[in-house]
DNA sequence: TATTATGCATAAGAATTTTATGTATGTTTG
DNA sequence: CAAACATACATAAAATTCTTATGCATAATA
């Protein structure tokens, strides 16, 4: 990625909630699904991208599946089990994360804490 | 800051939004608050909260006052002008992030979004 | 009096990302 | 038709950020 220092973490989380939705996808695909999404706001670079896609495959994650389009080389990846169980979790944890950053952000949204 | 990966990249910005909130605020201060603020779920630990005040200093985004207060030596933090236009800046980025975020996880609440 | 809380700090290591580079094919445009 | 741009993968050095561990010191509490 290359952007607001913000984007920090929360890649892997992008990749498999992307893949939770689309069944499988090869990694340029990746990077512009995340760009049109954003409307261009958010680049995920390669240098971050292939290298957590190669992590969270040697986890068990990821899957892949390599396919030849034309004379090009794509690498497609999908969601293990393992992979689908913890894409619930990291989702759960990216909602708690918007909500304490939108809790700091506006403490007035949220009348009832005290600080 | 001890949590989910999300976090990473987000501490100066929380830190910044404090102390616009909060005038002047010191280390052990602002760690407390964000800890109350997420009910215990955000612990800002003191490895990465020091070195990101003296970061801001060293980059004219802070001001520091140092007191004793009692026998205990506190160091107190405000923003100064720069940082103040900067904070600006980095609570827009926040709320783009956010809103990317959330767009991402649920596509659907935008539904003139085409992917 | 031992533990916990307050209050600062730094250093080693881990993890993630940026930046730069490399290879190769396909398409578009001046 | 040559150059530029897009597609598609990859890795390695450096930067950045954070965790973990440690250290020092005072105050309060059990």
């Amino acid at each position: 990625m290359k952007n607001s220092q913000l984007y920090k973490g929360s890649l892997t989380t992008i990749i498999m909630k992307l893949l939770e939705e689309n069944g499988r996808m090869y990694g340029y695909e990746i990077t512009q699904k995340v760009k049109s999404i954003t409307k261009g706001e958010l680049n995920i670079t390669e240098g971050a991208l292939y290298p957590a896609l190669h992590k969270l495959e040697g986890e068990g994650l990821l899957d892949v599946e390599v396919e030849k389009v034309g004379n090009r080389l794509r690498k497609y990846y999908k969601l293990t089990e393992d992979g689908q169980k913890e894409t619930v979790n990291r989702l759960a944890e990216l909602e708690e994360f918007i909500k304490n950053m939108q809790t700091l952000v506006n403490p007035k949204i949220n009348p009832d804490l005290q600080f």
